[in-house]
DNA sequence: TCTTGGTTTAACTATTTGGTTAAATCATTT
DNA sequence: AAATGATTTAACCAAATAGTTAAACCAAGA
């Protein structure tokens, strides 16, 4: 038994990945995915039971992927300052690493958000540890006084915003120089930090 | 001639853009949007030969939406602080308006580029002279020393992610609370300037 | 009123696509 | 080597879907 199960198996996330991010679930074919995967569709049936089934189990993964640990930075005792300069390297990071990401999860959030709703209540992933954190920085004076929601909506887009626009970014500020566009976006991990601390400095 | 035509053509670019913005273009179906716009599908291919063109027509329609004439703010000879200002008021009111615009720009950006680039060489728009007056402020001291493609991602990116995020801001932050967003959404416009303006204030 | 030309419809077509089925194949165990 | 059970395939099916066609309709001018 399980004799090329999973080479097989793993060719199939591999192809399917790459389908469904550039098409995204409504765009892809269970065909194209099989051509990728170098087998044919009764076989990706025979493993994912339906193209639901499957893009399921290729959008957890992906949203695994983005909604990483950062539990432990948080958790951590460092300074606030410090985790936030830690959040932001590891979150560019980790985009400069897989910068389809952005994209590829906001399309399918606006399709269908419950397999994400299920993602974050299967983790218990909660948020308001976050928010008390930045509460209390911001009372003790650590950084300026805002809605802790606008600081974390403040980073996180500051770090995810030039992937998910990515095409535009080329093409307008770039000409469609995709090395230029490279060197911009790793550039990002050095201005993200340098932006946000000047802006929280208290007065 | 022309008895109903410019009724008809309403109703249908109404219908599309509802669809389409819903479903993206992949996942739009002409019999829903001729379903709609209370006609039927020969009709639908009456005034638009195709699921192409018509598409072309909103997705046009809607990107001269969200590159709207801020021409004229930074034409003007305002300060520059007093045109950035300007800018994220402009944005955000106009993303308040259209919320649903960022994450349908995203998404078909991704899937097919060539009709923005289209778009941005009929409009004959530049960056340039952007980048360049960012460039003389940070020459006279005017605003902090950056590469002036990072001040513009910067601005966009906090006007623009927290729409193109809406569903995943709205359920983990806010638990599902659709008042509670509507009000955080309404708060960027204030929160963005205050965090701009502090971050690329001279020492 | 009769013609004309744009408008609207019902019915149809060709193709694509997700999914099924039954048979063949292959590795492993007995 | 024979049996077993997982793996793989070719051929097929039903539903959905973009697009077509030919005829009916309707408002306006001659």
């Amino acid at each position: 038994m399980e004799v090329k199960r999973d080479n097989t198996e793993e060719k199939i996330i591999d192809a399917a990945t790459d389908v469904f991010v550039q098409k995204g679930m409504d765009g892809a074919r269970m065909q194209e995915i099989a051509d990728r995967a170098g087998i044919n569709k009764a076989l990706l049936h025979y493993y994912f039971r339906s193209k639901e089934k499957l893009f399921d189990a290729i959008f957890t993964k992906l949203v695994g992927i983005s909604f990483p640990q950062i539990g432990q930075i948080l958790q951590s005792d460092l300074p606030v300052l410090e985790k936030i300069e830690m959040v932001i390297d590891t979150y560019v990071d980790l985009l400069l690493k897989y910068p389809f990401l952005p994209a590829f999860i906001i399309k399918e959030m606006n399709r269908d958000a419950t397999p994400f709703f299920k993602f974050i209540e299967k983790r218990g992933f909660a948020i308001a540890p976050i928010f008390n954190m930045l509460q209390k920085a911001m009372d003790d004076g650590v950084i300026v006084k805002t809605r802790p929601e606008h600081l974390v909506v403040n980073v996180i887009g500051l770090c995810v915003f030039p992937f998910a626009a990515r095409p535009m970014i080329n093409h307008v500020a770039f000409h469609g120089d995709d090395k230029a566009l490279k060197q911009f976006l790793s550039e990002r991990k050095v201005e993200v930090k340098k932006f946000v601390l000047k802006a929280i400095q208290p007065e």
